[in-house]
DNA sequence: CTTCATAGGTCAAAGAAAGTCAGAAATTGC
DNA sequence: GCAATTTCTGACTTTCTTTGACCTATGAAG
């Protein structure tokens, strides 16, 4: 198993028991893992991004730390938030499919859902000769309309 | 025999005694028969293509590996029927909405993916200047990227 | 208010795997 | 036997991970 993916986990047992927000220490947690201290900012910056639904802010100095924040949104808040503002006119498929499995995180779709988004917008389907512009126009468009279809459901 | 054929073999044999999915890493595979890396791609193309009813992802980098998934298995007759026979190259759009439906009332899937299929094909999503004919083909080819996900799914 | 120790941040480069594609080699069909 | 197709290889590309050298902010002492 990848160093990454064990440092991710760890924080993430660290987040599920001390529940939505865990404050850490850089240079302990390298000693921890035995590597080198700049190998956690990689891990927050591809594991723990707002992206993925988490927020992080540090100090550094005597008595420094990082703090991880799991965002806490409801469903259609973050729907319109996506629709509106995170995807724009294009977007692109690495990003896309990390809106789509956060989205299964928060329980916001059900895994099922994610997976037929995701095929609807992978490069699977998407692989044809069409510009690459064209390519995240479409994508865009395509996932607010799912989204938008989502959210209408979700209206109880 | 083939050297393309002993590989294929090989992962299937994996595939029947590990159950419907392995894992597996390029570079020790190639080791292990003794030929060029990209022979395992040649072979995934050939053989575990979509078509062929399997689905494959791969991640490079440390600690990477090639993941193959399959998918046909005899209870999705109809969705095998739709994906390698009745959406061709290209489809249209009133045509897939009925197929949609259909999927629905045969239970297939639930409503909600039914809405959310609809939403991904829809012509709110897919209008975008891109020619006609390419719409067509881009509709084929989610539908049957959609689909094959579900008989992922499905597969008991 | 300077200085120094303590922490965290940045970035580029090295390393680790997988992907692509053109062309060589082997097979097959006629 | 020859053309067409399929199989294989190798050079080059892209992506992801890990490290290390250098940079910046904070607080405590003097």
């Amino acid at each position: 198993m990848r160093l990454s993916d064990s440092i991710e986990s760890f924080i993430k047992t660290m987040l599920n028991e001390e529940s939505t927000e865990v404050e850490l220490k850089r240079n302990e947690l390298a000693e921890y893992f035995g590597c080198a201290p700049s190998q956690i900012n990689y891990v927050l910056a591809t594991r723990f991004s707002p992206d993925h639904g988490y927020l992080t802010e540090s100090r550094r100095g005597g008595g420094g730390y990082i703090r991880i924040v799991r965002v806490v949104e409801s469903g259609s808040q973050r729907l319109m938030y996506l629709i509106n503002e995170r995807i724009g006119e294009s977007i692109g498929e690495e990003e896309c499919m990390r809106l789509i499995s956060q989205l299964k995180e928060q329980r916001i779709v059900t895994a099922d859902e994610a997976s037929l988004m995701a095929a609807a917008i992978s490069a699977r389907a998407l692989g044809v000769p069409v510009p690459d512009t064209m390519k995240g126009v479409l994508r865009a468009r395509m996932m607010k309309s799912m989204l938008m279809t989502i959210a209408a459901r979700n209206r109880t």
